[in-house]
RNA sequence: GGUCUGGUAGUUCAGUUGGUUAGAAUGCCGCCCUGUCACGGCGGAGGUCGCGAGUUCGAGUCUCGUCCAGACCGCCA
């Protein structure tokens, strides 16, 4: 071992002992008689000390160190005179006997620390010098924790984790594939999983019970702050179980991981269904660390001759408390916010409850002050606050009315990272129409089982199938989701008619697993998390890279190493390939 | 595929109506300082204003194109 201790360990209760620290030179202080160097390892910052009296020539040396030297430093562990309280190893320093240089460093081109003078791009094309901040050290250290507690738990309660092949086949529906080019099968591709869901049902067919792996998936679409191309489940299958198993066995996933990560104890996990969701809500993911729920107002505001009003499928509100004080500025500002594009709604109205208990609304020419004060009762509104309306199509009205009780949310402290809630949504239709290709499309996936007292629907009435189907939601965010499963060839071959397969596709495409059913499948089900969204939910962070080693930019590019970049000519002519770009 | 925002010193940014030699902070280099810990003081170096056209007597500033980065919509079974 080239060192003794780390640099976050050494204490007065180890004063007076000699010490060998490695480390890197987070900072010089050069005082003329006197230089201190903060030493920094992962685990802490330790000064160490030179003395121009007692070794003139070690301290010159000392000066010559740069930022991000890598240095070993041997020294007498000493009390401080001057003591640093904001720092664990601060009541001591080391007093520097010698030293060695181990490996030297250009000026790394931002600073590193926790309010680095560096930007995105930068940090990123130099990303092995971002993740000595503190910020991406312990961002990574949650996520190795939530990752052992995750086979902890899981282990605990019997599931197995096994790996599932990456070089698969590509199939059409949902995402978007990777693919990656064949040599020995000239001209054909494999695809990369978007999830191992096909080999996890194989799993059961093979009679494992209880599966789970922590898995990297891929998705060849369009990047977001919480969407990478590549990125990581915790997938998970079980055999012989109900939905309500389920959600019982990953509710308390959650709470374990709640309370050995966080130190939380989670005693509500409600359950809300899909259809009160987007009522009350307009998400299927709604955030309730508040309320704010809709009010549907379209008895009490149709009819009365204001034609948006009365020519709009769905009128609906929601009531900001303690925002009757907005101006019209304010006002004129939020309408412009959800005329925004990517809102797009075409107006907002306004009822102000003054605190004086007048009543001022943006549509006072149409209604009564007392039509206006019994609306506002539908609110439960109180002197002070604020009710704002949309109206427009249901689906447009409830999508652009839930974005902005978010944005209220946030405007008026609603949304407390460190206040956790999660939330079951359960009853998701098993279809959902599209208009542009004039077909059904899964809105879980293919495999999802439909509730079976509605599996006659899937002949008559397709768009009102239940599925049994569920989202784990915490705070707005969607952290997992999955389904009880169809186990039956018959049923299997049905929905993928439904979906507009013919017969010869759905056994081209998925033949392996319809053939498997036919071999004794058990009944089974199971769900997988976004591991990712759950580390930066826990982190506090809104974007998953924060909680990814080595993270791709929005265009879908590492820029550190440059990829995805160009092949050789022999590989490509190994392969087959001809580029038409 | 689309919308928006940004690109100026190593870095993060400011730069007014188009007008003299493009500024600040930080980092970097040098000198001074024996208790600092965001040390302090003095001095210094550092710029193809992303790139390419255009308008103009004159462009960091206006126009068009293009590249790069970020956020979002579409997309993400």
């Amino acid at each position: 071992m080239l060192r003794t201790h780390t640099c976050g360990e050494l204490n007065m209760a180890n004063s007076g002992i000699q010490v060998t620290l490695c480390g890197w030179v987070q900072r010089s202080r050069d005082m003329g008689g006197l230089t201190f160097i903060d030493l920094r390892d992962r685990y802490g910052i330790t000064q160490l000390v030179f003395n121009m009296e007692k070794n003139s020539a070690l301290c010159l040396e000392a000066r010559k160190l740069g930022r991000e030297f890598v240095i070993s430093a041997t020294g007498m562990v000493a009390e401080r005179s001057n003591k640093n309280m904001k720092i664990p190893t601060g009541e001591i320093e080391i007093l520097v006997e010698s030293f060695e240089i181990l490996n030297a460093s250009k000026i790394p081109p931002f600073t590193i620390e926790d309010n680095t003078d560096g930007g995105e791009e930068l940090r990123m094309k130099y990303r092995y010098l971002d993740l000595r901040r503190t910020f991406n050290r312990k961002n990574l250290e949650l996520r190795h924790k939530m990752a052992i507690e995750t086979r902890n738990y899981m282990n605990d309660e019997g599931f197995i984790e096994i790996e599932t092949p990456v070089l698969i086949k590509s199939t059409p529906e949902g995402a978007r594939d990777f693919v990656v080019p064949s040599r020995m099968n000239a001209g054909q591709f494999y695809a990369l999983p978007q999830s191992p869901q096909t080999f996890k049902q194989l799993i059961m067919v093979a009679g494992f019970d209880r599966y789970f792996q922590i898995v990297k998936c891929f998705r060849d679409e369009d990047l977001r702050a919480d969407r990478q191309p590549e990125f990581t489940q915790i997938d998970c299958e079980m055999s012989f179980v109900t939905q309500e198993d389920i959600l019982n066995t990953f509710e308390g996933l959650a709470k374990y991981l709640f309370k050995a990560v966080k130190g939380i104890t989670i005693t509500d996990f409600p359950r809300m269904t899909y259809q009160d969701a987007m009522k009350d809500y307009g998400s299927d993911k709604p955030d309730i660390r508040f309320g704010m729920k809709f009010v549907e107002l379209n008895d009490a505001m149709k009819g009365k001759g204001f034609k948006v009003f009365d020519d709009a499928e769905l009128v609906a509100g929601i009531c900001a408390e303690g925002c009757a004080e907005y101006s019209r500025k304010q006002l004129d500002e939020l309408t412009d916010w959800v005329k925004r594009p990517q809102i797009g709604a075409t107006g907002l109205v306004y009822i102000r409850y003054g605190t004086d208990g007048s009543i001022k609304s943006s549509v006072d020419k149409f209604y009564a002050p007392e039509i206006l004060s019994s609306i506002l009762a539908m609110f439960n509104a109180k002197p002070g606050d604020l009710a704002l309306i949309m109206a427009g199509k249901t689906i447009q009205t409830r999508k652009a009315l839930g974005e902005l009780r978010l944005e209220m949310g946030t405007r008026l402290k609603l949304r407390d990272p460190e206040n956790f809630k999660p939330l079951w949504v359960i009853n998701f239709p098993l279809l959902e129409w599209n208009e542009e290709s004039s077909r059904f499309y899964a809105m879980h996936h293919p495999f999802t089982s439909p509730v079976p007292a509605d599996i006659p629907l899937l002949d008559t009435d397709p768009g009102a199938v239940r599925a049994n189907a569920y989202d784990l939601v915490i705070n707005g965010v969607e952290i997992g989701g999955g389904s009880i499963r169809i186990h039956n060839r018959d049923l299997q071959k049905k929905m993928f008619s439904v979906l507009g397969f013919t017969d010869e596709q759905a056994q081209d495409q998925f033949g392996f697993l319809m053939n498997a059913f036919e071999y004794g499948a058990p009944p089974h089900g199971g769900i997988a998390f976004g591991f990712d969204r759950w580390c930066a939910l826990f982190g506090g962070g809104d974007s998953i890279r924060d909680f990814m080693a080595f993270p791709k930019n929005n265009a879908g590019r590492d820029v550190m190493i440059d990829s995805p970049a160009k092949i050789s000519d022999e590989q490509l002519k190994e392969l087959n390939i001809k580029l038409t770009v």
